[in-house]
DNA sequence: ATTTTGTATATTGTATACAATATACACTTC
DNA sequence: GAAGTGTATATTGTATACAATATACAAAAT
């Protein structure tokens, strides 16, 4: 019985995890301190893997760190939002306009019941579904656009930054949004059938992606 | 007597900067393999540091790591350079856009005398002094963009990119290519003066980020 | 009361030690 | 000779120790 190549596990990695996923769930707050100590004794290693992962977190934005006074979450403010949402904007319309010349029929499809179910997740006011069916949607593209290292950049920016919108759940201004979002959805579909590559490229980067969240403003 | 703020080098700095650059320098050659106590003997430190300094080396792309067997020189094939350069296109062109609004007449004073030096460079065969001045001239909106994000981000790819494109000087079919490139360059200057903004990122993206440079057929 | 200074404590940076795993290479076996 | 096996060596992963620096807080000075 073969379950695959054996996978390695790091203490290093262990850490890496446990620290990414207590700021992703918010159990570790922005600007918050980093005790190495502390996490030494809650996961019963020794600071050298510890620091190691540290160190990692922050060279990919999740933490900052200050010569000789350590590590602390990283802060994302309003306007650096911003600046992401801009990068996004131009990536994700890049990968829209590449992706035109290897779009199935298949893959129309897919994204048609995708809005579908948008539509029914802004209908039950389900912030969560929402996300992860929109984020379905802009991926079928991607995943055609042809250029591996674009679908990288894109995704490890949106899960940078995704980490810390966190909505409440009874936000109806919100909703209106979503709902104006999706009919950015049903625009984008067309334009992308119709095969007119600058124009999804602009639309996704102009409009889609400039959107002000009510938390943002 | 002010040296301004003392500014603190770790020896994980140091060694950070001593691989970085003998990988720019083609001392370190793709796929070379990363030895953790060479290096501890050649700087004279332990190899704390030298292993905290070779991560974030991976992290940052210059190096690549692989669990149990260590660091080598990350390659950059062809197929790869290609996608960084439609990446770089897109953002460039997007960092055109933005700075339409912000570009003064000392700006585009700047950019004509950019033009100019770079003939010169292609004139005398100076492949450096290209490269120079055809930074900076790309700098100069990038500097009015006004998206500090967007800025790091382009200038981390490209210096990712560059220190493994190297041109010899003997090569009269570049030259040609780099003429064509200035063309470019004062079309792209026209385009910002007319304010035209889809223009002038979509004529940067699809035209002057398409470039095939010889060495990478 | 506010600022300054001094000292104890905590935290970070680096070196070293040792255990776990990978690599190299001589030795068999076919 | 090719392929496999075993063992010595090298390299990596982690723990620990100690030195350098920063932080906290009490005491002294303004």
């Amino acid at each position: 019985m073969n379950k695959g190549p054996m996978i390695y596990h790091s203490l290093k990695d262990h850490v890496y995890n446990y620290i990414a996923s207590q700021i992703q769930d918010g159990t570790l707050l922005p600007n918050d301190k980093i005790n190495e100590a502390s996490i030494c004794s809650q996961l019963n290693v020794s600071r050298t893997p510890v620091r190691e992962a540290l160190i990692k977190l922050a060279s990919d934005n999740l933490l900052e760190y200050r010569p000789r006074r350590g590590f602390t979450v990283k802060e994302i403010d309003t306007p650096k939002k911003l600046e992401v949402f801009e990068i996004v904007g131009a990536l994700d319309g890049l990968a829209a306009a590449l992706s035109i010349d290897h779009l199935t029929e298949d893959d129309f499809t897919k994204m048609d019941k995708l809005i579908k179910k948008i539509d029914v997740s802004i209908a039950l006011e389900n912030y969560q579904d929402y996300q992860k069916y929109q984020t379905y949607f802009h991926r079928v593209y991607l995943n055609r656009c042809g250029n591996v290292t674009l679908k990288e950049q894109l995704i490890s920016l949106q899960d940078g930054f995704i980490r810390q919108t966190y909505f409440s759940d009874d936000n109806k201004e919100l909703y209106a949004i979503l709902h104006v979002m999706n009919e950015h959805h049903r625009h984008i579909l067309k334009l992308l059938k119709q095969k007119k590559k600058a124009d999804v490229q602009l639309y996704l980067q102009n409009v889609h992606w400039k959107i002000e969240y009510p938390e943002m403003i």
